[in-house]
DNA sequence: TTAATGTCTTTTATCGTGAAAAAACAGTTT
DNA sequence: AAACTGTTTTTTCACGATAAAAGACATTAA
């Protein structure tokens, strides 16, 4: 499956979908551009849209008129793994192989064979190494294959200097913030949620890791340097598959950093840098903690 | 010109150009293998070059036997151009683009137009972006088109930061390392290349930039981490054009950079951290004042 | 028996092509 | 006139194909 077609249409069924849950709120549909503006999407693919809801009976439309006929059923969904981008099938199976063991480092990394063993082109996979490349994970050998470097403890070592780095000179510029710059809203915001998230963590621990990205990037805007900003990438990536992957004691370590974030925010609200200093720090350190433990110690590489 | 054909064979013109300088050296080649790692190449591409030296009667090959018949002349050699790859001809011709003014902040990069105007296919612009994009200067919109957020005050102020922060880190670990470390020994190399400069300095003032690069590079290189080492890529790309666009008292700002960099191997030779950290800061001062000042100043513009 | 050469296979780099999606343009409706 | 819809053009995304280059295998010389 999946083989000589040119390009998938997930785009399309993607909005698609979320166009259909938006049928259940109202009467009848925005304009066009607006629908676009609403779904991320171009006019072209709005129209493809509608061109459907019309056929399958679930809007009758006639130019601006967009009447909804009747609610969506299940199965006028597109099922969800069609609405996957390519960069994310393979990101996916790439990780996957990675993490499932057998991934030495210094293994080479053969991008025909990745093609192949996904079902897609050459080309969408050497983008997607080059694009991946930035995680530090992987190294090209000019004119010649991918290396891989490998999930190891030196890189969780060298990825978590970094962010340490970054954050605490974010969080010193959040505590600098002016008191009437939109941020602190924002923080005041995330902080109810954290606490709602506390009060039901029994049965939504999982929902941490989201506002954890949230809160995180919240801060590191405030250094407003891209270079910060964009690092954060690097770590939502691997902690987004550390957490998939490390299911331990997922809930009380999510419990704890709950209660370190809390501390965390009631220090930058307080804006003194002590504070603001000593809070990042504990919270970072049982972060990388955390991802430490996850790593199965190999043994010691040379230097080179 | 350019077009129809699937791959230039630059990786042979250069190799083999390279192959002739080492012919007026010896009076005999070595083994295929051995001249393959010499080279950086494979041995497919050492025998096509043994192969055209055959032809052209600068050697005679048979088996091992690989005597060298005549000094290659002038004409021996492709013409340079003929030896760049794909990915330096698309990147000069966009920086050529980006620095030849015109090219305001906010602008859209249309990938064939890019590619047309080059004239090399879609698929290595697109490459090319994605692999530019890690300098922070352009941007993708998602299905969409990049935007180029412009060579501007608020990016070099950026740079800067990140630079000193890994900077002061990297000159840190570089002072604690052992005596017997073999980088001191590089260090006292690039200290004599310095003074031999400093002395040559009216007549090759211009020879200081690559100095400059190893010096920092092997400074940034005791972080041994992954993320302060790739960044100096960033930097480097950045210098490298700025040399090359802003001319002005350059031998007077490669004078002075001499000195701070002597001074500064001073600091890092007496191992003294207080030392170490006063000469790193003073040199990047000076760094960021050079680039901030060949920056134009635009009008500022809105935060969004 | 090691290390070279000779030959064959696989992989990478690059292009042209075509469908999906965006964007531009033109005509309508409010 | 402003904002919409209908239509056409352009651009992005992804593929298969092919030459260049790398790499593997077989053979031969020292």
């Amino acid at each position: 499956m999946g083989q000589g077609m040119s390009k998938s249409n997930n785009v399309y069924k993607d909005a698609y979908n979320r166009c259909l849950r938006l049928l259940d709120e109202t009467r009848s549909l925005p304009s066009e551009p607006e629908l676009g503006a609403l779904l991320g999407v171009s006019r072209t693919t709005v129209r493809s849209i509608l061109a459907r809801m019309e056929e399958t009976g679930l809007i009758a439309w006639n130019k601006r008129a967009k009447t909804v006929l009747r609610d969506p059923r299940p199965d006028d969904f597109f099922p969800e793994e069609e609405t996957d981008t390519l960069a994310e099938i393979i990101e996916r199976s790439f990780m996957r192989r990675l993490l499932a063991g057998g991934a030495e480092a210094g293994m080479q990394i053969n991008e025909l064979e990745l093609a192949r063993e996904i079902g897609v082109g050459t080309t969408s996979v050497r983008e997607f190494l080059i694009r991946f490349s930035r995680f530090g994970l992987i190294e090209k050998r000019r004119n010649s294959h991918w290396v891989l470097k490998g999930f190891t403890r030196a890189f969780a070592l060298e990825l978590t200097e970094i962010r340490e780095m970054f954050e605490l000179r974010s969080a010193a510029a959040f505590a600098a913030l002016p008191p009437d710059s939109p941020v602190w809203g924002d923080l005041d915001r995330l902080e109810e949620e954290h606490r709602v998230l506390q009060r039901e963590i029994a049965t939504r621990f999982n929902a941490f890791s989201e506002l954890d990205e949230r809160l995180h990037r919240l801060i590191h805007r405030a250094s407003h340097n891209r270079f910060i900003v964009d690092f954060y990438d690097v770590i939502a990536m691997i902690f987004h598959y550390h957490y998939q992957w490390n299911k331990a004691q997922e809930r009380e370590r999510n419990e704890v950093a709950i209660g370190e974030h809390l501390a965390y925010i009631e220090a930058l609200k307080s804006r003194d840098l002590g504070k603001v200093d000593a809070a990042c720090r504990k919270h970072l350190k049982s972060a990388r903690q955390t991802l430490l433990t996850s790593i199965p110690e190999s043994r010691p590489s040379q230097k080179s």
